[in-house]
DNA sequence: ACGCATCTCCCTCTCCAGAGGGATGCGTTG
DNA sequence: CAACGCATCCCTCTGGAGAGGGAGATGCGT
């Protein structure tokens, strides 16, 4: 059995909600609230599986509730309702730990999915944000896509350094090289990305993803 | 109805999964096949919502298979399952249109969860990819999280020219501006995100998700 | 034994990025 | 109106990034 909270200050969504989950025999409502100061408060008493969390609240917002939540133990999954996937809150939101974004135009299936899903403890995310967040990776240049670019232990260990923001002289001590090793692992990296300088190098890590692997 | 097309090389996983859909009244196993290139085909034949697609298939791989699905019409939703969240194919999958992973050892209900919720047309991804993939924006620092950064539309243009790795003087070129008035807008958008030079502004843009957004 | 890749360190030189100022016009808002 | 934020352009100065070389030490496969 899947418990939720629902949090959101319009009482007409509540309500529609509540009517929604009902012909859910494995999902329960065990509470609503309208602001995140009461979601902050039934979480914890209530403990329940999921909290359905709106953004924009009085009091105190989604955001900023689903944050604190993310501390309590055991911790409700978030499943967080944006009105606009638009909405500059939602990469925040991410940020604070939330485990899902559906937009309230989100069918009635897709919302009891969402929620099954994210019980279950994975993730979703509506379409049209996933889109944002994901067209880094689709937006390799078709020239990257063929090419096979193979750098050595050491200079991805460079350009995972250069990716964290770290300039010659401090990857030099992270890695306890010389400046001079480290400026000549960057030249080989700059050559091998047939990028022009280390900014590039870093958007490079990021489109494709090496900044967040290993 | 939800329609689905299995393709998975091991016919062990694919009857494990079958008589799991079996137990589902909303979700029928219209089709099964062991290979990519067969995957496509009955894909185009069967008309699946969902097509749950192995990585590591011969013949053809599941990616290749996904990236030729996404130009079908209408395409199918396509649920990868990955062995290993390690898998380094994740993000090529991601890059291929992919519109969920999960992984093997998922349990019975977080796939059927994840089949509805791609169906829907929403995303799923499993929390341990999903944390690769987000850690980036759980990555900002506990200073970042309270404080707003807020940036004129001029700061911002500039930023994201940063993060597309543009140089000052094309940067000048680009926005019709003067390099000095560049430099201008770049020592600004340093001061607000408290970063010392471009390669950080870079990584806060990737970070933060500023560098996908507009 | 030899070639080859990798990792390490060193040199010079150029050029741009960024710090640290100042200045102007132009809206908006109190 | 005055104050403020914003956008634009200009100046000097310093430090570091990157180009363009060279070179020695490993280890690996042939």
């Amino acid at each position: 059995m899947i418990t939720v909270l629902l949090a959101d200050d319009d009482s007409l969504v509540r309500g529609g909600l509540k009517a929604l989950l009902r012909g859910e025999p494995d999902i329960t409502v065990v509470g609503e609230v309208s602001n995140g100061r009461d979601a902050v408060a039934s979480a914890h008493a209530l403990r329940p599986d999921v909290v359905v969390m709106d953004i924009r609240m009085p009091v105190r917002d989604g955001v900023s509730a689903t944050r604190e939540l993310m501390s309590a133990a055991p911790r409700p999954r978030v499943l967080v309702l944006t009105t606009f996937d638009l909405d500059e809150v939602v990469d925040d939101a991410i940020a604070a730990g939330a485990d899902g974004f559906l937009l309230k135009r989100a069918s009635p299936e897709e919302l009891v999915a969402g929620i099954r899903t994210v019980a279950a403890g994975d993730a979703v995310i509506a379409s049209s944000v996933t889109r944002r967040l994901f067209e880094a990776h689709a937006a390799r240049t078709p020239a990257d896509r063929g090419r096979t670019v193979r750098l050595t232990d050491r200079e991805a260990d460079v350009l995972r350094a250069m990716a964290g923001g770290l300039s010659n002289t401090e990857i030099a001590r992270a890695l306890h090289l010389s400046v001079e090793t480290v400026k000549t692992h960057v030249k080989h990296v700059l050559t091998k990305l047939e990028v022009r300088d280390r900014t590039q190098a870093v958007v490079w890590a990021y489109r494709t993803g090496f900044a967040y692997r290993k």
